[in-house]
DNA sequence: TTTGTATTTTAGCATTTGCTTAAATAAGCA
DNA sequence: TGCTTATTTAAGCAAATGCTAAAATACAAA
């Protein structure tokens, strides 16, 4: 026999369950949704180990192209390409042409926001 | 015909790329390279958006225990058991345990550091 | 010691991710 | 106009991710 506990539209599966807890939670959630979704986003991006490179890369050298990042990390040109699509898609990075070459840059907003996680790097 | 220049044992893919540069940037990202794999794969974690929802959860309310945040966030028991456990494997939350019920909560630690993050998320 | 409650674990599967290779685009330069 | 350089884009594929459903574990109480 399975118990379940309903108050209004709610159905819990805890007996105990602090319903009220439940419901504020529910609320608040709710209420934060897109500010989940945008910021899950972001961690998300930051989160692989080759856009954390690129990041941390472009963070303290300013500015880098495709092949510039491509030879540091090791890695196929195409491939570092995409990682950057999905940055500048995000808008983390921007692009600055220069002749042939297209420059990367963190995104000013970005910067800032990045910073005190790169401070933490070298304290690991 | 393909250019490639090589200074050591470093090989350019760009013509005009500062070598000096892409020496100093493959030694440093060496350098921090465990720092890299340990922050990114802690992103990694708080960048999924159930996770995510789950750590501020635990964050605003101290304690929950799976039947509450499988209530809270609607989805089923056993898909919220294994993204807590992906989170305590890593440290990010520990256990706590009472009769049939086990509490999760922020570890210590953590709880500093993904402050300033929630306290962004009702910014956004 | 059997039944109920709370939770984890396993297997299976569809979707997503990130790489490679190859082709396409774009901007100098002879 | 072709050719080189710098970069992006597209197709294909193996590996990883996150869910569901079902079985397993753990504790409490009758």
């Amino acid at each position: 026999m399975i118990y379940i506990c309903i108050m209004e539209d709610i159905t819990c599966i805890r007996q105990q369950a602090d319903i009220k807890q439940i419901v504020r939670c529910k609320d608040r959630v709710l209420e934060l949704n897109d500010s989940f979704d945008y910021l899950s986003n972001g961690l998300e991006l930051a989160g692989n180990n080759v856009r954390l490179r690129i990041l941390f890369l472009l963070y303290e050298e300013k500015q880098l192209c495709v092949c510039d990042i491509s030879d540091i990390l090791d890695m196929s040109i195409s491939s570092i390409s995409q990682h950057l699509r999905k940055l500048k898609d995000r808008k983390l990075i921007e692009t600055k042409r220069e002749a042939q070459t297209i420059f990367y840059s963190l995104a000013n907003e970005y910067e800032k926001m990045l910073k005190p996680f790169f401070e933490i790097l070298e304290k690991i």
